[in-house]
DNA sequence: TTAATCACG
DNA sequence: ACGTACGTGATTAAC
């Protein structure tokens, strides 16, 4: 027996696009052309492949006009027009499909349904051949023979049917579906059936008579209203069963040795997706190298070959992405009428070489900090085009193959290089002599688009000095003690012992209590506890559930109290301890080009989260210790609640900012009508939570849901907030007129966000997109105010002759390493630069916290 | 690789 | 009727 596969490529494609075209983002490769259908159909294929091993495959295609829509015009109609990004990628899932060696078949006026069904009777028709067709559209159901089976695809995975299978589930013969079709209609495809007829009726009519023709035959039989609906509608019963009738003798001319699978070609496979970059998909075979564009260029071993002019691009490639320990590959640099490959030798000459030159570079953190693990110094770059990219595209990845390829310049990407090519002299030579080209190139474009887009200012006074900031913040590093790390680990470790075993004992049995998915189990089924909301793999066991399970079941305190131990041993003793240099230190890298805000974030590890809010984590700040003597931690005040009363012009909240309120207490007290004196702790937490759920755009639900009271309720709080703060609602409602008309939101400094989810169709994305709006400027502008901080400082600390050293940056505080004799200067510096920042509307206030580790400095 | 979870502002 | 708070990074289980 032969085996046949049948694709509908139609429904692949379709199904791909959707299934990820709601988030609003959908996946386009660097030019910009989107190709998230195509890697869904591409996967699925492989998928085909594998699992069925077929010898004989065939995808069919809709193409051109359908006889369907020429007779009955209809048919199809109302259907939502395809959108371009769709149809853009039809033909190029042809071209995969050719290359990976599978035959498709279209044929004009036929659908892709009536050339599988086609096909199927001809499988159906030669003994030697079995057909299993592959797709998620019911309609095709009704090709399901002795011969022919067919596997529907669900959201995941698939249900195979046969004929027997099919009859277990809908009581009707496969070839019935036509005839259930006839009488049900269907409205995607827009076919009428009979008025007032739905799936119920339909099924317990032809499971009684047995097929369309039958009920018309014994129409007086029948009683009552069905009868009625049927007879006014017996014309469109008809023309619908044709409609719905797969035309199976589509003139294809064909042989199933036609449609044998060949294998696939994998140069041309591997072409197509590296042009799509499918970079997962391409790591399975080997490929022939890219046509790459050429440069002319001199390799140089002695810096003394150089002819340099005044303004010099340099590109150095690592040889991992973490610049702390990567080590240098080679340099390239251009100017107006050269390039050079530089040995990596020559790094040491670099400093001198481009003294007093205007330098641009890309990645300019990741240079200082090789020069400063080299020992070398070299004035700051002029201009670093990532940094610009970034500015101008909040989505910009950071890797200058990106850029390059959407300017059709193709050099292998990072990841692929690293994975291929670090060996490959040449082939690297090459790929740099053209980044530093471009570099240089494309720097007045991007300088002159800064401009347009009124973030020239941002970019020159606040991004581009803040590199240097955060490399010797960097590379300074922050030393951690393992003594203590590793005695919080055994203390740890020990409760963790004792809890798994009471929660065994619970449980009456062992299981992996980190496993969410055993803990639902055990929980919610073995237990018995009422179970909350479900997520996608099962129950849902996150803290926030269990909390409201606390009381109902002694387990529960146990559990939480076991996630929280197991966390810190993870993430915040074993892993910080393998993030430690030879230096004793930890040196994390700071991305200055990732968050859609603008804020930093900081990774490898990350300093950002270590615990501070419950006990047992923030002994964790113990092992953090001061190169010098002490830690000044200095944390801006509400710095957001207060850029929303200045960007809001509420008068109310400005008024209470500048009398030193407590702004939690006075909107608690406004919010339920007391004294502030009569404020109590929960009614101030829960107007804090108020204050933060209108930042971030929540509903009555969210707010309910956060503090476990009623949608009501919370809405009532929500409201009686506009009520008090009208100028809070009225920012609110302005700010998201203004992204729907602009497409984009800006911060106090111009820092610019586009918001591509305004314009989704889908209702959810789009709210999402609202509240984006809402909340970009006030955390944007708290990012751009510290950095400009933190330039402020560093420039100050260098014209005192400051040898503290600022060390971190958490989003509103800044962290300075200081030294004994430096702590009052530094404390007035720190302070004055942090408030006077910026003028607002309202006053900036700091927090200041001192102490010999990173516990007791807060 | 993805989903769930949890750490921070 | 829908689905429900912004921005991050790291670990683990499970596929």
């Amino acid at each position: 027996m032969k085996r046949v596969i049948l694709v509908d490529g139609n429904n692949l494609m379709f199904r791909s696009f959707y299934a990820t075209a709601y988030t609003g983002n959908i996946m386009r490769n660097s030019k910009g052309f989107p190709t998230n259908a195509l890697y869904g159909f591409t996967t699925m294929m492989n998928k085909i492949l594998n699992e069925e091993k077929p010898e004989y495959i065939a995808v069919a295609f809709d193409i051109g006009k359908n006889f369907r829509k020429e007779k009955y015009d209809f048919y199809k109609e109302g259907r939502q027009a395809t959108p371009d990004d769709l149809i853009k990628q039809m033909p190029v899932a042809r071209e995969i499909l050719d290359a990976m060696g599978i035959k498709y078949l279209e044929l004009e006026p036929y659908e892709a349904d009536d050339i599988i069904g086609t096909l199927s009777k001809m499988a159906d028709l030669d003994q030697e051949y079995d057909a299993t067709i592959i797709s998620s559209d019911k309609d095709l159901l009704q090709l399901i023979s002795d011969g022919t089976d067919v596997k529907l695809l669900k959201q995941t995975g698939f249900i195979k049917y046969n004929p027997a299978s099919f009859m277990a589930d809908y009581g009707i013969e496969p070839i019935k579906m036509i005839d259930l079709k006839a009488l049900m209609g269907d409205a995607s495809d827009n076919i009428p059936g009979v008025k007032g007829i739905g799936e119920k009726t339909a099924l317990k009519l032809l499971q009684e008579y047995g097929s369309l023709e039958a009920i018309y035959e014994n129409i007086d039989s029948v009683k009552g209203k069905v009868k009625e609906k049927l007879e006014v509608g017996r014309d469109s019963a008809f023309m619908s069963k044709e409609i719905a009738t797969i035309y199976r003798d589509v003139p294809l001319d064909i042989q199933f040795e036609d449609i044998k699978y060949l294998g696939a070609d994998e140069d041309k496979l591997g072409e197509l997706f590296e042009s799509l970059e499918f970079y997962s998909l391409l790591k399975n075979f080997e490929r022939k190298e890219i046509v790459q564009d050429e440069l002319e260029f001199q390799s140089i071993q002695d810096v003394k070959d150089l002819e340099l002019g005044d303004e010099v691009s340099i590109y150095i490639e690592l040889d991992g992405e973490n610049y702390h320990k990567a080590s240098l590959l080679g340099i390239a640099l251009s100017d107006k009428k050269h390039n050079y490959f530089l040995d990596k030798e020559c790094l040491k000459d670099i400093p001198e070489l481009l003294k007093d030159k205007v330098v641009y570079t890309y990645h300019a953190k990741a240079l200082d900090i090789l020069l400063k693990r080299n020992h070398l110094e070299m004035q700051p770059v002029n201009y670093d085009l990532i940094i610009a990219a970034y500015l101008l595209n909040g989505f910009t990845k950071d890797d200058i193959a990106y850029l390059m390829h959407s300017k059709n310049i193709n050099v292998e990407f990072y990841e692929v290089l690293k994975k291929n090519h670090f060996n490959d002299e040449e082939k690297l030579k090459k790929d740099m002599v053209l980044k530093s080209r471009f570099i240089y190139d494309t720097r007045d474009e991007y300088i002159n688009n800064l401009k347009v887009e009124d973030m020239y200012h941002l970019f020159k006074d606040i991004e581009m000095p803040l590199i240097y900031v955060l490399a010797n913040m960097e590379y300074f590093g922050v030393k951690v003690d393992s003594g203590v790390l590793e005695e919080i680990k055994k203390e740890a470790e020990a409760k963790l012992e004792v809890l798994s075993k009471e929660i065994y004992s619970l449980a009456g049995m062992e299981f992996n209590i980190a496993s969410p998915k055993q803990l639902g189990e055990v929980l919610f089924a073995r237990l018995g506890l009422t179970s909350g909301k479900k997520n996608q793999t099962g129950y849902k066991t996150d803290a926030q559930t269990l909390q409201k399970l606390r009381g109902k079941h002694p387990i529960i305190d146990l559990v939480l109290e076991y996630r929280n131990f197991s966390k810190i041993i993870s993430t915040y003793t074993v892993s910080l301890e393998n993030a430690k240099f030879p230096d004793g230190k930890i040196h994390t890298i700071f991305k200055q080009t990732l968050t859609r805000t603008g804020r930093l974030s900081s990774a490898e590890p990350n300093l950002q989260n270590i615990p501070i809010r419950g006990e047992e984590g923030r002994k964790v700040r113990r092992a953090f210790l001061p190169t010098n003597d002490l830690f000044l931690s200095v944390d801006y005040s509400q710095i957001e609640l207060r850029i929303l009363a200045h960007i809001s012009g509420s008068k109310e909240l400005i008024e209470a900012f500048r009398r030193g309120d407590d702004i939690h207490t006075k909107v608690a007290a406004d919010i339920y009508g007391v004294d502030p004196s009569n404020v109590t702790k929960l009614m101030r937490s829960t107007a804090k939570a108020v204050i933060f759920g209108i930042v971030y755009g929540i509903s009555g639900f969210g707010l309910g849901e956060n503090l476990n009271i009623s949608r009501k309720e919370a809405q009532d709080f929500i409201n009686k907030y506009y009520e008090l703060y009208p100028g809070v609602k009225n920012y609110m409602d302005n700010i998201v007129k203004e992204a729907y008309e602009t497409g984009s939101v800006r911060t106090l400094f111009n820092r610019k966000r586009t918001i591509e989810e305004l314009n989704n169709k889908n209702y959810m994305i789009r709210s999402s997109g609202e509240r984006i709006a809402l909340n970009t400027p006030i955390q944007g502008t708290s990012a751009d105010i510290i950095k400009k901080a933190m330039v402020l400082v560093y420039d100050e600390f260098q014209k005192h002759g400051i040898k503290s050293k600022m060390v971190l940056q958490i989003h509103d505080e800044l962290v300075i390493d200081t030294l004994k004799e430096e702590e009052e200067t530094v404390t007035n510096i720190v302070r004055d630069v942090m408030e006077n920042v910026i003028k607002l509307d309202v006053p900036l206030k700091v927090g200041i916290a001192k102490g010999k580790d990173l516990y007791e400095a807060k």
